[in-house]
DNA sequence: ACGATCCTTGACCGATCGGTCAAAATGCCT
DNA sequence: AGGCATTTTGACCGATCGGTCAAGGATCGT
C-alpha cells in the first residue's frame, strides 16, 4: 500500500479545488478535504505541503481551466462575437449546475493575506487579466473599424468586466436577458 | 458593573456587521468579535443568542445602511438620473476607504445553510431587491416616455444588477469609467 | 537479496473553535 | 430596605481546527 504514489494527482486537484471553490477557504477543512480525495491526512501534506499550499494548487487549476477559456473566448477583432462568445460560456457553465456558484478568485482576494506572497501578487493579477483580454480585444475591434475611433477602450474593458463578474452565480434565465442587453448595447458605442 | 445593559446596542451592531462584512462569516471568530465590540463572551451570547443570529443582524443592519440607500437612488422615472445616483453612491463608498471591499450579502448566500431558515430566505429575497428596483424605475421610465416602448425591463434591470454586483471592491477610478460607459449605453436603450 | 527511499496510515499534538455556566454585581420595583 | 431580575465576568467545556510524526509496507537501484 505504498512505496509509490497511490492516487492520480490532477484527479485528487480537480476534488480539491471543487472543495475550495463551494466552501471557501476558511470554511473548508483538511477532514472535507479528505473525504472529497480519499487521501489521507499526511498523504495530502506530504504530496502539497500545507492548507494555504493546497488551496493555491487549487486556485491555479481553477484558473486554467475556467479562467483561461474565458480568456480565448475574446480573441479576434469582432466585440460583438467575442462577447458573445464570452457570455454563451458563461451561460453553458450556469446550465451544466456541477459546478458552485461562487468565483475562487473573489474568496482568494479576500483571504490572500494568509496565502504566500507570490501566490497573493498572482492572484491580483489574475484578476485583472479579463480586463485585460476585453481591452485588447476592443483595442484590435477599433483598429478594424468596427468600433467608433472615439471609443474608450479601457472604459469598456473595465465595464464589461465589471458585468463579467456580476454574472458569477446568476440562473440560466437571468443570464440570458443579461447576455443579450450586453451584446446589444454594445452596438451603441 | 452589571444589573442594567452596559452597551448601546447599536454601535455593538455596528463594530460586529465591519468584521462580519470584512472577514466573512466563517471567518470571524467570537474572539474577533469580542475585541471589536470590547463586550465579552458571555455578554454577547446574552445580548444575541449565538453566532447565527449574531451575523443574522448584522446583516440586516448591512441590508439597511447600505442596501436600502441604493434602493432610494433608483426614485423618480429618469433612467440616466437615477443609474447616476447609484453609480454615485458606489462611487462614494469605494473612495471612503472606510469600509471593507466584499459583499456581505454574496457571502451570506454561501453560508446561508448555517443560518435560520428565516434568515436564508430573508437573504435571498434581498438580493433580488436590486433587481426589482431597478425593474420598476425602468418601467416607470417608459411610462414616462423616457424609454423606448419596446424597451425589455426586465432584461435592463438584470443587466444593470449585473453590473452593481460586478463593481463591488473597484478602485475609484475604473469605476468611474464603469460608471460613464453605464449611464452612455443607456441612452442607446 | 538487501538497504535506501518513498508513500501510506492513523494516532497524536497544542491551539482555537463556538458555546455554557455559576458566581458576583448592579438596578428596579414594591 | 429587601427581594427579584438581569447583566457582567471569566473560567470552563467538548469538538474541531491545522499540522506532525513514528511505524509499517511497498518499490527501486544495485
Amino acid at each position: 500500500m505504498a512505496g509509490t504514489r497511490q492516487f492520480d494527482e490532477s484527479q485528487v486537484l480537480d476534488a480539491m479545488m471543487r472543495v475550495f471553490w463551494e466552501k471557501g477557504f476558511e470554511g473548508t477543512s483538511i477532514d472535507d478535504l479528505v473525504r472529497a480525495t480519499g487521501l489521507q491526512r499526511g498523504s495530502l501534506y506530504n504530496a502539497f505541503g500545507d492548507k494555504a499550499a493546497m488551496f493555491c494548487r487549487a486556485l491555479r487549476l481553477y484558473q486554467d481551466e475556467v479562467h483561461a477559456s474565458h480568456l480565448h473566448a475574446l480573441r479576434g477583432d469582432d466585440p460583438r462575437e467575442a462577447l458573445t462568445r464570452l457570455f454563451q460560456l458563461k451561460l453553458k457553465s450556469a446550465r451544466d449546475g456541477g459546478q458552485p456558484q461562487g468565483c475562487m478568485l473573489s474568496d482568494a482576494r479576500r483571504i490572500c493575506h494568509r496565502l504566500p506572497t507570490n501566490a497573493a501578487t498572482e492572484t491580483k493579477a489574475a484578476a485583472g487579466e479579463l480586463e485585460e483580454a476585453l481591452f485588447a480585444m476592443f483595442e484590435r475591434a477599433r483598429a478594424a473599424g468596427r468600433l467608433a475611433a472615439t471609443a474608450d477602450c479601457r472604459a469598456l474593458a473595465r465595464f464589461y468586466a465589471a458585468v463579467a463578474r456580476g454574472v458569477t452565480g446568476t440562473d440560466p434565465e437571468p443570464l440570458e436577458d443579461i447576455a443579450r442587453i450586453g451584446v446589444a448595447l454594445l452596438e451603441a458605442a
